[in-house]
DNA sequence: TCCACTTAAGCAACGCTGTTGCCAAAGTGC
DNA sequence: GCACTTTGGCAACAGCGTTGCTTAAGTGGA
C-alpha cells in the first residue's frame, strides 16, 4: 500500500471518464452542503446551484445519505406546494487530523467535515532534536487525540510546518538552524508511523486554505499574511488555494519596498520583514505596520484580492497596531485609484479568526477540502 | 441571437454533464494536436497524455477528423510492430481576429488555430476621438482584413486595449484622458458591429495569454513586463492566466518599492513606474532596469514565477539594457535563496517574441484559447 | 368541504459517454 | 515463411445525467 492515498483529482490525468464526472458532481453537492452550514439546503436549491436536474441531485444525495455522508433535516416552510425536504451535511461522518509543526510546538486536532475542531492537544516541540524525536511526539499526540474522540472514519493528516517545502512530494527542503532536515521526506514519514494518508504544506498556505472555508462568500481572491518569527503569506486566487509550480508562493518577507534600504538576513536590501521585524523590536509598532501595509496594497494592487487577513505570534500580540497601520495603507491606495467607475472602496482587512489555532485548522482543511471540491461556488442566501 | 456566444465552460453552471465531459476531452485532445504542432501525434500516444482509452481517443480523434479540426498525417517509424499513424491539427479549419486597440495605432491579425496571424493589418487610431471613430476603422480594417484571407470559420473576435476594464461584462471603467469612454460596453458594441463574437481584455493579459501558448512546456507560471508609455504586468499562473476578481490583476506599475520615494502622478510615492519612467526620462537606463528588476524579483518571489518575459516600446527600444539589469536582479535574488536543497538557478529573463504584434496575436488567443481546454498539459517529446 | 393549483421528489426509459473484449491490419525479426 | 509486436477499429456494455410522467403534500379560493 502507498503511504499516500488521498484522492487528487485531476493533477496527473487530466482526461475525464464517467467515474471523475460523478466524483465532480458528488463533489460540487458535498461543497454547497457544507456551505449551506447547519440550516441545510433543497435538492432543488441544490440543482439550481448546480446547473444539474433535481433528478440528478436527487440521485447524488441519495448516495450521500446511504453513505452517512448526508441527512434528512425538516422540511421548510411551504411556498404555495409541498414543502421542500432539507438536506444537511453529517459533520461527524468522517474526520481529518491536522498537524502544526511549529518550531517549538505542536498543536494537533481533529477536525469533522464541517472543519470545526471537536478535539485539540498541544505539546512542546524541539524542531532541531531531529525527525525520530518529532516523529514520536507527533505518534503520541494523534493517539491521544484519536482515543479521545469516538471519531470514525479517519480521512488522513493533514501536516503544516514552515517552509520552505515542495507540496506535490511532501519533502522539506530547507529548516532554519536544523539542516539534518534538508531533503526529509516528511509526508511519508507521518503517513507511515501513523498509518493514515498524509499531505504536507506551508504552515501558511494551510492557514490560507482553512481561512478561505470560513469565509462567508466562496469564490474571490484574499491574503493571508502571517508576522511571526518570520513573514509570510498564503494566497487564494478566485477561490483556490495557490501554491505555485514548487510550491514557493507566498514568500512574502523578501518583498523589497526601500531600494537600498537596511540590510535584512537573507542578504538583500529593504526587505519587508527586515524593515518589519527591526520595527518592532524598536519598539515601533506603527512603522512595523506601515511596512506590512505597503506590502499588503502592492499585494492588492498586483493580485486584485478582495481582503487581507492577518495573524501570527506578532500581530496577535498587537492587534490595534497592526491593523490600524495595514487599513491605512490600503486606504491610502484606494485614494488614488478613483477617476472613473473604477472607483471602488479600500480593501479590507481583518484578523484572521481561529487565532493560534488556524494553522492547524487549515492542517485539517488540506485533508478536507478535495472531497468538497477545488473551487468552493458561492451558495448565496437567496 | 445574443452577442457574445463564445463557449464560457464552467464558469456559470459548475455542474457537469455528458456533454460538458465530452467537451473537456475534445478540448484536451485538441490541445494536446496543436502543442505537437507539425510532427504530429499518435492516438496511443493522446491516450497516454490523456489518461484516456485508446479507443476513447479514437472516437474524440474521428470526430475531429468528420469535423475538418485533425487530420491524418503520414506513419511514424515502426518500432516492431503496426506504425502508429500520425494525426496532425488543421491549421485552416478556423481563424480568429485578434485586435489591439492602442492610443493611437490599431493593429488586427487573422490567426489560424494555431495561433499563427496569416493577415495582418495597422491603422492609425485616436481613441480620445470617441466610440464612433473607432467603431468605424475597426469594421473597415477587419473587413479587410477578411476579404484578404479565404479564412472560413471565424470564430469571434478578441479585443485588447489598456486598462481598466472588466472583462467579464467587456465594459471598460477608465481611459486616460478620455473620460467619455468611461463605462462603455466594447465588447458587444465590437460583437455588434462585426457581427461576430467577442471577447475583451487588457493588453497585458491578451499578451501573456499569446505568449503562454508559444511557451514551450505549458504549464508552469510566468509574468510578462509591459514597459510603454505606462508599465503593467500579465500573469499566467499554473498554466492558466489570471485576471483576478475584477480583471484587475496585473496591475504592476504602482508597486510600491520605495518608501518615500519620489512622487507619482497615482499621487503615491515609490511606484515602479515612476521610478522606471522618470529614470528613462533621464536617460539613466540602468537605473530604470533596476527598478523594474527590483519589481520582477517581487513578482518571482512572491508567485513562484518560472520565467519573467518583457516587452513593450519602451523596452524593444533598449532591449539590451533592460534585459541585463533585470537578469542582473533576478540573480542577485537567486544567489540569496540557496541554502539546503532548494537553492534553484536564478529566474531566467527574456525578451518577449512577437515583438510589437504580440499583444494583437494575444487578443486572437482569447478566441482560441477556449477551444484548446484552459490548461494546457505539457506534451514532453517523448 | 371540496377542488384546482403549485411545488417537491421519485420511477422508468433513454441517449450518450468512455470502457471492455475481441479481431483485423501492418509492420519486424528469426 | 512464421511467430510476435504494435496499432486501431467494431460491437457490446456499464453508468452518468436527462426526459417524461406520476405521486406526494401542501396552499387557497369557491
Amino acid at each position: 500500500m502507498s503511504s499516500n492515498d488521498l484522492p487528487s483529482l485531476g493533477a496527473g490525468s487530466p482526461g475525464a471518464n464517467l467515474p471523475a464526472l460523478r466524483g465532480h458532481n458528488t463533489a460540487l453537492v458535498l461543497g454547497l452542503l457544507r456551505a449551506a452550514g447547519g440550516e441545510g439546503v433543497s435538492r432543488l436549491e441544490l440543482a439550481a446551484h448546480t446547473g444539474l436536474t433535481p433528478q440528478a441531485v436527487s440521485k447524488i444525495t441519495a448516495r450521500l445519505r446511504s453513505e452517512g455522508l448526508a441527512a434528512e433535516a425538516g422540511r421548510r416552510a411551504s411556498t404555495g406546494g409541498k414543502p421542500a425536504t432539507v438536506l444537511r451535511l453529517v459533520p461527524g461522518a468522517r474526520h481529518a487530523v491536522g498537524l502544526h509543526l511549529d518550531r517549538d510546538e505542536l498543536t494537533a486536532v481533529l477536525a469533522d467535515l464541517t472543519g470545526r475542531a471537536v478535539a485539540e492537544r498541544r505539546a512542546p516541540l524541539a524542531f532541531e532534536a531531529g525527525a525520530e524525536q518529532v516523529l514520536t511526539t507527533v505518534e503520541r499526540e494523534v493517539a491521544a487525540l484519536l482515543a479521545a474522540a469516538d471519531g470514525p472514519g479517519v480521512l488522513g493528516v493533514g501536516v503544516a510546518c514552515p517552509g520552505p517545502l515542495d507540496h506535490t512530494t511532501g519533502v522539506l527542503h530547507r529548516v532554519t538552524g536544523a539542516p539534518r532536515w534538508d531533503g526529509f521526506p516528511l509526508r511519508d514519514a507521518v503517513a507511515a508511523r501513523l498509518g493514515l494518508p498524509a499531505v504536507l504544506d506551508k504552515d501558511t498556505n494551510a492557514a490560507a486554505l482553512g481561512l478561505d472555508r470560513a469565509r462567508p462568500d466562496g469564490t474571490g481572491s484574499f491574503g493571508y499574511l502571517h508576522l511571526g518569527t518570520g513573514l509570510g503569506a498564503g494566497l487564494v486566487l478566485d477561490g483556490t488555494l495557490y501554491r505555485g509550480p514548487r510550491t514557493g508562493a507566498g514568500e512574502f518577507g523578501h518583498q523589497i519596498v526601500q531600494l537600498d534600504g537596511p540590510r535584512c538576513d537573507c542578504g538583500r536590501q529593504g526587505c519587508i520583514e527586515a524593515l518589519c521585524l527591526a520595527a518592532v523590536a524598536g519598539g515601533d509598532l506603527p512603522g512595523a505596520a506601515r511596512a506590512l501595509g505597503v506590502g499588503a496594497a502592492n499585494l492588492v494592487e498586483l493580485l486584485d484580492i478582495d481582503q487581507v487577513l492577518l495573524g501570527g505570534r506578532t500581530v496577535l500580540a498587537y492587534p490595534e497596531p497592526f491593523l490600524g497601520g495595514v487599513a491605512r495603507e490600503l486606504a491610502a491606495q484606494a485614494r488614488t485609484r478613483g477617476g472613473g467607475s473604477g472607483a471602488r472602496p479600500a480593501v479590507s482587512v481583518a484578523l484572521a479568526p481561529g487565532g493560534a489555532r488556524a494553522v492547524a485548522d487549515g492542517a485539517a482543511e488540506l485533508v478536507l477540502a478535495p472531497l468538497f471540491g477545488a473551487r468552493r461556488p458561492a451558495l448565496r442566501p437567496r
